[in-house]
RNA sequence: GCGGCUGUAGUUCAGGGGUUAGAACGCGGGUCUGUGGCACCCGAUGUCGAGGGUUCAAAUCCCUCCAGCCGCCCCA
């Protein structure tokens, strides 16, 4: 009989990886903590339609890569209704904005995420069908400056922190470029994308059939794509294609220069790059992208995100111009991963795992119970402690114990008779005789 | 969705038609009766990814499927 096995594009995730994920998430909630944003949790499960208006229909993600199905109805008098794992969390945030009429506090709201995302792609290292994202949301009335492009500077800065503060370079000579890297661009505003793209489709109409199959293909479905080609030959024609820049009016132009200049005014580097296109349609105006070239291969866009103020009003909610981004969580630690892996390779070192504060060793089984014990009034002092087996070998005890505790505590029939435990610890390779009750104290302070 | 590479002990990998499938690390035991880190000795590792085919004989060759990785596509 075959096993079963985790379906494909989906993994456990087991320690001693889970606790580098327990210390990226403990990392971003500080950070988000320290800049005034609180957490909402929305369901994996949405109505097909809140993605296909707010993604777009005509997005991949929408139109190929969803896990969508009809859930049937329950009574005659209910209809069946298309249901979809999110592929995304940024559309159910605005949706649960609107129905929690958040709007009307009048207040800013400044909200984060952390949960797995849904998208059926090909699998491939740093893209999973069910994966992470880490993400946040700056929206509300535009009275409550939702629109300031202080919110924009502030997002990016707070990005750029929690990066830093979870040691990953920023990109430099010194580390050979190895580190982060922001990349933004303005899209426009919702009138001035359709103005740009239809110049584009124009512009590409007499180049298209000089160019590759893919962008050929592109210059059809999705134009904006022809601006990021990798392809060689066609550079030339691409840099040539007008720019966003001129297309956009004079509020989104100044409403850009000001996020930049709020940038500068932080210290936080990046880089204007015209081509800069995202892959989903409620992006406006500000968007960006953080790359990192260690650990990702080809997957190297670490998170991504920007402006969508139209969002809300597309899914049928009051104006709520917004700012936010994702981040993907696996990336973000396969980086680091990379990262410590490297460090561990110049060090010659392999990466310490924390210690147990002590180990039980009973020396037979009539010690067990006595061990047990103990090791219950250990931990609900706030020790941590394993506990042995009296069938042990004391040598084996030993072994075990020096990998993973910092003292060891033997209990054989004396200790336990006369409530004097045997503690030895291995830093400094002292053994000494301590009661039970003075246990906490010893094993603490050492 | 397309193209390529790879699937062998718990892990990292060798073996590439021939009878009993290997190494290292790890694991269990011993030298060493309540004292580890070192050393030496012994031991168990397994549906050779799954299914089918060719052959006297398949881990090895062929086909199909599954999975991972690399590139494309896309994106976080």
């Amino acid at each position: 009989m075959s096993t079963i096995k985790a379906v494909r594009g989906t993994r456990d995730l087991l320690p001693p990886e889970t606790a580098l994920w327990n210390r990226v998430e403990q990392t971003a909630r500080d950070v988000f903590r320290r800049y005034n944003f609180g957490e909402i949790r929305t369901p994996v499960l949405e109505a097909t339609e809140l993605f296909a208006r707010g993604v777009g229909e005509e997005t991949d993600i929408v139109s190929k890569e969803m896990y969508t199905w009809e859930d049937r109805a329950r009574a005659a008098s209910e209809k069946a209704q298309s249901l979809t794992l999110r592929p995304e969390n940024t559309a159910g945030v605005v949706r649960a904005y609107i129905e929690h009429k958040l709007g009307d506090t009048g207040q800013l709201q400044k909200l984060y995420y952390i949960g797995p995302q849904f998208r059926r792609e090909r699998p491939q290292k740093g893209r999973y069908r069910q994966f992470f994202q880490i993400g946040a949301e700056v929206i509300g009335p535009s009275s409550s400056g939702s629109e300031s492009p202080l919110r924009d500077a502030e997002v990016l800065e707070m990005l750029a922190a929690l990066l830093d503060a979870l040691e990953i370079p920023r990109a430099s000579e010194a580390n050979d470029w190895k580190g982060w890297k922001l990349q933004l661009n303005s899209v426009g505003s919702s009138t001035d994308r359709p103005r740009y793209v239809a110049a584009l489709r124009e512009a590409l109409l007499p180049v298209r059939d000089r160019m590759c199959p893919d962008n050929q293909r592109r210059a059809e479905t999705n134009p904006l794509r022809v601006l990021d080609s990798k392809d060689e030959a066609d550079q030339e024609i691409i840099d040539a294609l007008p720019k966003i820049a001129d297309y956009l009016d004079d509020a989104s132009k100044d409403h850009f220069a000001q996020v930049l200049a709020a940038l500068d005014a932080c210290g936080v580097p990046y880089m204007v790059n015209p081509r800069l296109v995202r892959g989903l349609d409620y992006y406006t105006r500000t968007t960006f992208e953080f790359t990192v070239d260690v650990g990702l291969g080809t997957q190297n866009a670490l998170l991504g995100g920007g402006r969508y103020d139209g969002l809300s009003e597309m899914l049928g909610g009051p104006r709520a111009p917004g700012i936010g981004f994702a981040i993907g969580e696996d990336r973000l630690v396969l980086t680091l991963q990379a990262l410590e892996e490297a460090a561990a390779a110049s060090a010659g070192e392999v990466s310490i795992m924390p210690k147990l504060d002590a180990y039980l060793a009973p020396l037979s089984p009539a010690q067990n119970a006595a061990a047990l014990s103990l090791a219950r009034d250990l931990r609900s002092s706030g020790l941590s402690v394993e506990v042995g087996d009296g069938s042990f070998r004391l040598k084996k005890s030993f072994e075990t114990a020096d990998r993973v505790a910092r003292s060891i505590v033997i209990l054989g029939e004396d200790e336990v008779a006369q409530s004097v435990a045997t503690v030895k610890t291995f830093a400094s390779n002292e053994q000494r005789k301590v009661p039970f009750a003075d246990l906490r104290m010893a094993l603490a302070t050492e």
